[in-house]
DNA sequence: GTTTTTTACTTGCATATTGAAAGTAATTAT
DNA sequence: ATAATTACTTTCAATATGCAAGTAAAAAAC
């Protein structure tokens, strides 16, 4: 796949070059709140991504360096994507996102477990999610 | 303009449905560094966004409560682009993506004043952006 | 006060992306 | 051996993007 073209020298510009758009983050969330995924998890999220886009968006992700795919154990058909460090650098700027989403868009569910624990404490939160994903890094990778 | 389908009540994904795309954010972009803008001051940034491309995010962002349109003083034909306080409230955001980009991305400029500023301290950068928008708010609002 | 320019869009059209549905190929389970 | 999973790929219609040109109103120049 071909190299993301940049816009500008901007860093917020280069950035949405990257994941401007309604899907990758939602990758990337998915990966944050559950360290790990298959393929097919990806699809059972609520909101129902095409195939194509998600076959699409993994690429893009993993070539950008921002998850990992990974052989699942023990089984040959499925894989395993992770966030990479770079994948895991991005979920300050998720928690940004779902705390202005959680504030100011009124569909917004906010009894959910992950906006409750942000609220409560953002660092907090972080530091779990990290050492989660740490941990996941030594089991598997 | 019809209102925006949201996917899911997740925060994150109602974010996105709002603002996920290439160029929305570099909307709040723009209106966070300079505080109000032109129509003409937007397609002057370096990324060259289209006009047909503009008008429908300035309408999307209007629409969705993030910008205000206000008359431009003394000038019929020019308007006036500023953040709404929704608006402002996206700046921590934007801050997270832009400090993100200039960690993970090559390209980016790291020399820009933006950057520079909010690395040496994020609370005094998003106050002072803070009370620009809010004085500009008392000055034409 | 008439022409010229500026400003903020709109329109037309080619190309690219998205999304729904169905198809495929390699396992894995029965 | 047969059926079911899993991870994609393909097809195709609908939508979005991007470039270029057009328009209408107001402002500036002459």
């Amino acid at each position: 796949m071909k190299a993301t073209e940049m816009r500008s020298d901007c860093p917020i510009s280069s950035s949405l070059d990257i994941f401007g758009d309604k899907w990758s983050l939602l990758i990337v969330r998915d990966l944050m709140l559950h360290k790990s995924r298959t393929y097919g998890d990806f699809t059972k999220s609520a909101e129902k991504i095409a195939t194509n886009i998600l076959a699409n968006r993994l690429q893009l992700l993993e070539d950008n360096g921002i998850i990992i795919k990974l052989p699942y154990p023990g089984n040959k058909v499925k894989g395993l994507y992770r966030l990479s460090p770079k994948g895991v650098d991005l979920i300050p700027a998720l928690i940004e996102i779902a705390l202005w989403g959680g504030r100011n868009i009124s569909n917004t569910y906010d009894g959910s477990p992950f906006l409750k624990e942000v609220k409560k404490s953002k660092t907090k939160f972080l530091k779990k999610v990290m050492d989660d994903l740490l941990e996941e890094e030594t089991n598997i990778g």
